[in-house]
RNA sequence: CGGGGUGUGGCUCAGUCCGGCUAGAGCACACGGUUCGGGACCGUGAGAUCGGGGGUUCAAAUCCCCCCGCCCCGACCA
């Protein structure tokens, strides 16, 4: 709780972001470089987006599992390109037990490989399939520069792996599961994103096709914040995934598999949060409400507190916090409650007690105009209303921002000037070579190719 | 790994160029009092092998040599 303001988002976006982190006490940096603490706090957010994509998949008829956190060193090698995509950022287990070992064993970065090789065990007839599973656990890639959330050497996410009969069904799945990021990004965690297709050079390694919602940050820069990968027949070739079909003959699998991490807390952050620090949306906050009783005598304090308890009863269904910490001032509790981003404020003094009435902060909309003073009398309905509008108003400031710094590009000049401060839309051949110009050019690269069209010439702007 | 910075109580830093007495400040922390509707104030107190090692000197946070850590930019990426 330092006394300190924080840097404006504006002046130092990245300080900014490290100290909106360290000071809401959602993490804390760990003793081995690269890696992070999640506290209590940011953990029970995650938790929240857990429970939020757990129900999706369960009603997409998928089941939680758990595979090992150890990969022999030999299974990824099984995938071409797959080991050659993850080699630079393995962690390597060279020694156990005091001895080194006959292979190395490597912590996953990802569980394909392993799931694969079970995967080739459990599945043997059509009557099998699909495999709908998925794991919640962590990975570890050894990342060279790291950021809180964003990228650390270990992250915590869900990882989802199904084997499917057909070309057509692993497909579906895929972009099933797409559609479930972002349906979740949108209404739960209010981003805007835009789901779509990475291009050859973007996608994941070992995967025919890789898709992604991509989220745009408080900087206009794009965020990868969920992807979802077609694997084709290379990984069920690679560890024999092969089932009997009806009549008879021995087919390989169509795998899929699809991840959102940790990352998307990071997305949540840089897309709401303010000069005064986070912002989160109602329907992901650990604490959705706050109750922030005033008095300065014993007195007034048995006159506030009752009407504070008989609150707290009413408000029985909104995730709520009474902020009843003694020797902080109310400013002081104001203040630090909207560095953690909790959507709505309510104060009871002793005013309100005579009036009946209790004064309403909502966090999004900063200072005197976000605050009003309200009747005791049905609070627990205009929470619940309020905490809809805020999670409305949300999402709607973050698609007009990203809608005013998103730019249709028909040539490259245009191309070129836009990319400096925002995103292209632009026509693309689907050339290697005009995605490695505007790269070489201005360091932007592709994000996705948006499954929903969006009109223009037709024409690549880069090549014309 | 390349380029640029930086290392001094828990945090942010001053002091280093030009060596000098007991290493300072603000915040945070503990206790007491006054406060309390937008980050309170006063007093008292605790807390530091000045990143590590070596050297020069009567004397080193400060000068010299070696090592280490961390931060930012680039290559990599959920």
């Amino acid at each position: 709780m330092a006394d300190e303001k924080l840097p404006t988002r504006s002046e130092n976006y990245s300080e900014w972001y490290n100290q909106v982190i360290l000071r809401s006490e959602m993490a804390d940096y760990a003793p081995v470089r690269g890696c992070m603490v999640v506290r209590p706090y940011g953990w029970s957010l995650w938790e929240n987006v857990q429970d939020a994509l757990d129900r999706r998949f369960k009603d997409t008829g998928h089941v939680n599992a758990a595979f090992p956190l150890l990969i022999p060193m030999s299974f990824l090698e099984k995938e071409k390109s797959h080991v050659q995509g993850f080699s630079p950022e393995l962690a390597v287990v060279t020694h156990g037990g005091g001895e080194k070992l006959e292979e190395p064993l490597v912590v996953r970065p990802t569980s394909e490989t392993v799931i694969g090789y079970m995967y080739s065990k459990w599945i043997k007839s059509w009557r099998d399939l699909p495999v709908l599973i998925n794991q919640w656990g962590s990975v570890v890639r050894w990342e060279m520069r790291t950021r809180l959330f964003l990228r650390t050497m270990e992250f915590f996410w869900q990882e989802g792996h199904t084997a499917h009969a057909t070309a057509e069904e692993g497909l579906a799945e895929t972009l099933q599961m797409l559609n479930v990021y972002a349906d979740f990004a949108i209404n739960e965690a209010a981003l805007p994103v835009i789901p779509g297709r990475k291009s050859q050079t973007e996608k994941f390694a070992g995967a025919v096709n890789s898709y992604s919602i991509e989220a745009m940050m408080g900087d206009t820069r794009a965020l990868q914040s969920a992807t979802s990968h077609d694997l084709g027949q290379n990984f069920a070739k690679a560890f024999e995934i092969q089932y009997l079909d009806q009549s008879n003959q021995l087919q390989y699998c169509w795998t899929t598999s699809w991840g959102l991490s940790t990352r998307i807390i990071g997305a949540i952050i840089m897309t709401h949060g303010d000069d005064q620090g986070l912002v989160l949306p109602p329907r992901l906050a650990p604490i959705q409400a706050v109750i922030v009783p005033i008095y300065r005598s014993d007195e007034e304090r048995a006159n506030v507190m009752p009407v504070v308890n008989r609150l707290r009863g009413e408000l029985a269904g909104v995730r709520l916090k009474v902020d009843d910490r003694t020797g902080v001032t109310p400013g002081f509790k104001f203040n630090d409650w909207e560095m953690r981003g909790v959507p709505l404020r309510i104060e009871v003094g002793p005013k309100d007690v005579e009036k009946g009435t209790v004064a309403l902060a909502r966090r999004d909309v900063p200072g005197r105009e976000g605050k009003q003073f309200v009747s005791q009398d049905g609070l627990a309905a205009r929470v619940n209303d309020l905490l809809v509008e805020i999670q409305a108003a949300l999402l709607a400031k973050a698609t007009a921002f990203r809608d005013a710094n998103i730019h249709d590009a028909e040539d490259y000049e245009t191309l070129k000037s836009v990319v400096q401060d925002g995103w292209a839309r632009a026509w693309w051949c689907g050339d290697d070579a005009c995605e490695a110009k505007v790269k070489e050019d201005t360091r932007a690269t592709t994000r996705n190719i948006p499954l929903e069209q969006p009109g223009g010439t037709g024409r690549c702007a880069v090549c014309g």
